[in-house]
DNA sequence: TCCCTACGATAACATATGTTATCAAGTATT
DNA sequence: AATACTTGATAACATATGTTATCGTAGGGA
């Protein structure tokens, strides 16, 4: 739980490890749907093992905005904070290992923390991390063609390309699956030497 | 200077008011340079009156990233906090009236806020807002077409089509001039009934 | 007044991307 | 083994978008 921290801020751990009896362990297949679209978010969600993806429908087709693998957490963010229906639904890849901590302990926590002096230090870098991942996705769609972001994704950070169904990261990447699929081969033909 | 925070959490007014004076007051013309791409933000830029676009070059093109305007304050955020090179160029559209109150000053601010217990809402508040707002310009170029975009534009800030010159407008939604042109005009024939 | 520049519209053509359909391989299910 | 489902590649065609060039207007200095 918030593993992203641990050792980050030291002297935080004790409280991480105190909360974490109140998570339910959880062992969801593929396609298991973690939060749905429309409901509010209830938990903050770990992954321990397995993959996850949040997006959304769009005249029924799904439009797929973020990835999340081992050791990370996720909620839907406004909703969870807002206590408005999700934007997102959150569902599985892999058969997964997951654990939900109930939002009733995440406020819980969060008071206790509001004393510690390294919490809004804390709190600072999160939300400056957030902030700047989304800007550089929005930056990437005005800055580069849809063959340099998959490009980009391919450097930065491969093991998306190498776990994830291909039509997902095509809707990430706002392209069609067919012409992901074009790009892919377009760039191995510029590979090879003929 | 901190507009937004004025009267929002009232407590805090007091600060605000206090290092007003330390702001330095700037009349600049149109294309006025606020902050160069490469070099460190050293100022918290308020505009009084005026507005002003935040963009990036990319192969010897301008890309608009966003656009700001009365009463809104800004800064390049991650060159302001990790002291890095700035990654956008600050700069005037119309003539603006601008203050600027010096980093110096803005930590010492943070640093007298951090004791009042309004401030981590305060700062809950602004980065969520923050993380919103790139969150859904993200969001959109995967969800709409850059002629939905467009109209969504029109429909929740029009002010920025009003004052902004069109081919700002068009990298900010990114596609070419002559292609936000073509998309007007096409929306224009579907509104008259000829 | 005269130029120069910024801004915006439009046309013609080239390229990028979406859509629909088909095929093939792999995997899970019965 | 047989079946269905998922994933991915490719072709053919339609549409969207970029590029370059030309034109017109408006406004700002010289």
């Amino acid at each position: 739980m918030f593993f992203h921290f641990r050792n980050k801020f030291p002297r935080l751990n004790a409280y991480w490890d105190k909360y974490l009896p109140f998570q339910e362990r959880l062992e969801a297949p593929a396609k298991a749907i973690l939060l749905e679209e429309g409901k509010k978010s209830r938990h903050y969600i770990f992954i321990e093992k397995g993959c996850v993806r949040a997006f959304f429908n769009k005249n029924g087709e799904d439009k797929t905005v973020q990835f999340f693998f081992e050791n990370e957490g996720l909620t839907s963010f406004d909703s969870f904070v807002n206590n408005t229906p999700s934007l997102l639904t959150i569902e599985t890849i892999e058969p997964s290992i997951i654990y939900l901590l109930p939002k009733k302990y995440v406020l819980q926590l969060v008071e206790e923390l509001s004393s510690e002096p390294e919490f809004v230090p804390m709190i600072l870098q999160m939300s400056a991390q957030r902030q700047l991942h989304y800007m550089n996705e929005f930056v990437s769609f005005i800055r580069d063609t849809p063959e340099q972001r998959y490009q980009r994704l391919l450097k930065d950070r491969p093991h998306i390309i190498r776990r994830v169904p291909q039509h997902y990261i095509a809707s990430y990447l706002g392209v069609s699956k067919v012409h992901l699929s074009r790009i892919k081969s377009k760039l191995a033909r510029g590979r090879s030497h003929f």
